[in-house]
DNA sequence: GTAACTGTATTAATACGGTTAGTACAGTTA
DNA sequence: TAACTGTACTAACCGTATTAATACAGTTAC
């Protein structure tokens, strides 16, 4: 379910927080659904406890997720805001990065391939 | 010619050399034409000569510039070959951002309203 | 109730990297 | 010669990520 890339110059917690951000907003991650223990995905990943406990801290700032003390760490039940705003903010990336492409001189049918190798002709 | 958004948490000489090779990309900094000396750049932004100095050795690494001791730091003669590498690196991010926009259930008319917005209808 | 889980909080120590500071040396130019 | 230029080097400071070691409280199953 997570994983670290050690060859990734971010942070752990970081990377542990985007994971669950994506995997949330793909629906890997269900609604309500109950992630590893602090400890347990600790010992899998062989990081310290504090590290998670952050990572778990920042996912529920961000309001990905629910902490129940005693209980454990859940997806938050409704994904669906989260799963638009995701898709939002990937649209404005889009056309961020449209915009840029347009600058250094790309087409619009350069772009249009593009599209189409990405959708099917 | 160069700034510091001291919001951006990279480091300063990475925000240096990713402006050079923007500039660059975009004919803003033209072959040949001189750089700021190390100790007037330093003094321009507030900042260390050591931190300046390692921008510009990061900007030579990557073939931006050449360095000419006693003389100064200059464009490299041929913008070309780094402007079509910028502009197809910059491609294959369109291509990625699209691939991840699909992924959340964007649709192809979705993205081609998207395309229609930068480059017009 | 006890044991074994769960999350939470706190403090200290370590490690790394960015940045600053100061100095020194060598090439270039007027 | 003087005033530029780039380069090299060391030491120190600081913020942050990470580890380490505890301690406390809620939950669950036996």
């Amino acid at each position: 379910m997570f994983f670290i890339n050690s060859r990734d110059k971010t942070p752990i917690y970081e990377q542990l927080c985007r994971q669950a951000r994506e995997q949330i907003a793909l629906g890997v991650l269900k609604p309500g659904e109950p992630l590893p223990s602090v400890r347990s995905l600790s010992t899998e990943l062989g990081i310290n406890p504090n590290t998670i406990q952050r990572a778990y801290r920042m996912m529920e700032d961000e309001g990905l997720t629910v902490s129940i003390p005693g209980k454990g760490n859940f997806v938050t039940e409704d994904t669906d805001a989260l799963q638009q705003d995701h898709r939002a903010k990937q649209c404005e990336t889009v056309r961020r990065e449209l915009a840029a492409l347009k600058k250094l001189g790309g087409t619009k049918s350069d772009v249009l391939q593009l599209v189409d190798e990405v959708y099917g002709g």
